[in-house]
DNA sequence: GAGTGGAGTCGACACCCTGTCGAGCGCGTG
DNA sequence: CACGCGCTCGACAGGGTGTCGACTCCACTC
């Protein structure tokens, strides 16, 4: 077998080829039909036959691209949490400059992100408690945010900023668990929730006091 | 909401009988099964037949008492979220005595009940993502808590305790989220989770702050 | 320009779980 | 003692999943 690689960009090696033309397009199909469909319904109610049909193919040779509807939706989840990544860019590194206007940004960015992709999102929560590989990549995630959360806490405590309190890391798990929580709610739009376009500041607000003891920090 | 109620033990409407007897011991045997088994594995991988044969019955026999596997969960929930209000009580009253041991009764009380079912808690959220009556029920469960804290919280802005600040509904959604998402990450173990006995110590900071501004709120 | 091999495709099958229907059992009451 | 009701289950239909083997198409070799 001649060695091979992606033209384009290695579209990650969840789909199970790692060829690089023709069947590129029917994997992308099905990606595009999984985004489009999830937003009219949710995961359970999409079959293996609907998004091969979608995608032109027949239920059988969706095997061949993916080994599971779950893995499709975990290709999407990967490049959600990617345009995440890179849309938070470099934010907490320049907290100095102006916590709060920083901050905002931070969180602001995220919910942009997420809201752009409600659908993927919604998904992913409502498999995550059935399957252990979106589980353990969410984890993987958030456990980045929060060491980096962590790090940018014990950064303003060391220049006076923000007043000691709570392990660092105790105060980061449970601020970024808010937000995802706060986030679905407001996504998902079932049981109590803050509006949409409430919850960027409502979020603020409880990081800042719970980091600085202040809305205002210097 | 209206609250059925039967002679013992008040099952609620979920199981399909309002009576009285025999198949009492039946029902009850399904619910006892179900928890036990979910201490074991997931509820996805129990199966109707797994809560029958474990009650004694067969499978059809299984859907004279539950009109489906989720029916059973529903009711398991209903238990839990009794216990809880109840051993939340009213606490929140008292709070101007000293509304930093309120607030952490509260919030132990809480974790104290979750911790003592967490298989039930784990199962729910397992759930929640595709069952509409799931999300219902704990959605009802849950304003109904965010309201009892929003009420609070005015309370202690009017007598000058707390400081005036974000809306008192946004913020009780925010830190009953908050709750929520913590206690779900410490008591599966999956993912950036904080210690189980530190955990209540952590949120409590969190409320305390965003509440008051202060941990030592008089 | 026949031969080879791998990418890509699908019909058909076995399997598992769900929900329902209809027939049956035992027992208390009129 | 027969009637009804609480209770029980065998058997079936339906829908979804995952797999296997055969088939096509094409690029590339000799």
């Amino acid at each position: 077998m001649t060695t091979v690689r992606t033209s384009t960009g290695a579209v990650s090696g969840r789909g199970r080829r790692a060829g690089r033309s023709a069947g590129d397009d029917r994997e992308l199909a099905i990606l595009a039909t999984a985004e489009r469909l999830l937003e009219q319904r949710a995961f359970a109610e999409i079959s293996i036959d609907d998004l091969a049909r979608g995608a032109g193919i027949s239920r059988p040779t969706f095997y061949f691209y993916f080994p599971a509807k779950d893995a499709v939706l975990l290709t999407l989840l990967d490049r959600v949490t990617e345009e995440a990544d890179s849309a938070a860019g470099d934010v907490l590194v320049h907290l100095a400059e102006d916590p709060r206007a920083r901050w905002r940004e931070l969180i602001g960015r995220f919910h942009a992100t997420f809201g752009g992709h409600r659908a993927v999102v919604l998904a992913c929560a409502e498999v995550r408690g059935t399957n252990a590989e979106v589980r353990r990549l969410w984890a993987t995630v958030l456990e980045r945010w929060v060491q980096a959360v962590e790090a940018a806490v014990e950064a303003e405590r060391r220049r006076g900023a923000a007043p000691p309190g709570l392990p660092a890391r105790d105060l980061a798990i449970a601020l970024n668990s808010m937000n995802e929580r706060v986030w679905y709610a407001t996504f998902a739009g079932d049981g109590p929730a803050v509006a949409e376009r409430d919850v960027v500041d409502v979020l603020l607000d409880v990081w800042l006091t719970a980091i600085y003891r202040t809305t205002t920090p210097t």
